[in-house]
RNA sequence: GGAGGGUUGGCAGAGUGGUAAUGCAGCGGCUUGCUAAGCCGUGACGUUGAAUAGACGUCCACAGGUUCAAAUCCUGUACCCUCCGCCA
């Protein structure tokens, strides 16, 4: 959510960083809503003024009289504002957050700009394997159960692959709380307040579960409740930034993206994810130094593990509706002789906490909206695929990376006899 | 699921129809020779201002209603607490 001062004064930028991000907003119905709405403000104030003088004076029938009349009229005025304030929010809500200086411009991800690569594409001297055939031949996904009982995209882990899974969402959770970032387990339940307040809605309805409760949806990312975990409270420079390292089940509809990635663990609508999440001041200059942090600590768990990636910087084109910068992270994936996408990292500006009304003191006594940042540390099973199809030898196993063996108990995994 | 109580600034806490006490914390300033202490100022949001000056308006969980006038009376909703029932 950008301010409405924001767009008055910065018409031609909001304008363009809309058309490089794709999207299509009516500035002059904004303005002109935002116009009509002072002078109601204008007109409503000096009728509130007029009553407060009359009910510090004697009371009189002439007194009554006139209370009688400001008070239709400001029935009627406060009715129109109401209306006006809504349309506007409305409006406005759909303003995308303007990109950062540094951020390319391009249409779609053709437009993104890989910024570097580390570790080598694993070179095999056998035909390898997919994680789907390895899954089946090692016993460790079941596909075909796990479409009959959850549906379409529905899978299991089984035996070591429910450990690995488990072992390497809490090796992250404690690598980062070591780091001082604050664990959570967080709820996936969520009020609609959460994902409107984060930037999914108005854009992304399509892609939540809605519970039939009247105000429950599923989160697809423990973003959305930790980002709006200090929602509407103001918060201590002091105690800023705040990191938090967050692990919750995630859930996606995935109604976009029907006949893409319909086999395997890339693409389902159930997955679990330990996330970064930070709460900065608005500082453009220190949100961009946390940016680079969050970078860092995705960048060492895959390091830890041993897995090929490349860095992203993503264009207008293919970033978010709240994005001010991203890097995405994407892991060597074999069977798809392609990197596929495991770490999202953005820079929210103060687009979500101004939906969430996440505030600081500053030391001079002002308030300020906070910046907010996430990152994601690791999304299993996505990365099971990775870890599979690099880690298999020709013998039909797969090794596990040193970091995990304390938490598995194990050191790789071998063919079941059938 | 049932019964009762509650929600007032960062925190605590007064306020039963006519301008929202007070204390603590934080922040700023002043004072004092020393680990302290004291004094003064300081809620949020908005409108109008060049203004972080002043003026005005709004805000007592949220949304409605009654009234010339609502933190206060009425209705609904959310959340919290206590007890009963059920339950991993």
């Amino acid at each position: 959510m950008l301010s409405i001062d924001f767009i008055r004064q910065n018409k031609d930028k909001v304008i363009e960083a809309a058309k490089n991000k794709n999207r299509e907003i009516d500035i002059e119905a904004i303005i002109a809503a935002d116009d009509r709405r002072l002078e109601l403000i204008h007109a409503i104030q000096k009728l509130r003024e007029e009553r407060n003088i009359q009910s510090k004076q004697t009371f009189t029938d002439e007194i009554k009289k006139r209370g009688k009349e400001i008070k239709e009229e400001l029935k009627r005025l406060e009715e129109e504002l109401t209306t006006i304030e809504q349309k506007l929010y409305t409006l406005i809500s759909y303003v995308p957050n303007v990109p950062h200086a540094d951020v390319p411009i391009g249409k779609d991800s053709s437009g993104n700009v890989e910024l570097k690569t580390w570790g080598k594409k694993t070179a095999f001297d056998f035909e390898p394997k997919s994680h789907l055939d390895l899954g089946l031949s090692l016993d460790i996904l079941d596909f075909e159960r796990g479409a009959k009982v959850s549906g379409f995209r529905g899978y299991f882990l089984k035996n070591e692959g429910a450990i690995l899974h488990v072992a390497l969402l809490f090796h992250v959770l404690k690598k980062l709380t070591q780091k001082g970032y604050t664990p959570l387990i967080a709820p996936s339940i969520v009020k609609g307040f959460t994902l409107f307040g984060t930037g999914q809605f108005p854009w992304g309805e399509q892609e939540v579960y809605k519970l039939n409760d009247d105000d429950a949806y599923l989160a697809g990312t423990a973003e959305v409740p930790v980002t709006a975990y200090h929602s509407g409270e103001i918060l201590n420079e002091n105690e800023l930034p705040k990191k938090f390292a967050a692990i919750s089940p995630c859930f996606r509809k995935e109604a976009g993206s029907y006949g893409k990635d319909t086999k395997g663990l890339y693409r389902v609508h159930e997955f679990w994810k330990v996330e970064q999440v930070i709460l900065g001041k608005n500082n453009m200059d220190e949100a961009i130094q946390l940016h680079e942090e969050l970078q860092k600590n995705s960048e060492e768990i895959l390091q830890e593990l041993g897995l090929p990636y490349r860095q992203l910087l993503m264009c207008t084109g293919d970033m978010g509706e709240p994005q001010v910068k991203k890097y995405d992270v994407e892991v060597w994936m074999p069977s798809r002789s392609a990197y596929g996408e495991t770490m999202s990292n953005s820079i929210m500006g103060d687009f979500q906490t101004r939906r969430l009304n996440i505030k600081y003191r500053k030391k001079d006594g002002k308030t300020e909206y906070c910046f907010s940042l996430n990152n994601t540390a690791l999304a299993s099973p996505r990365i099971i695929i990775a870890l599979l199809e690099n880690y298999q030898q020709k013998d039909g196993s797969v090794m596990i990376p040193k970091a995990l063996h304390p938490l598995t108990g194990f050191t790789q995994i071998s063919p079941k006899k059938k």
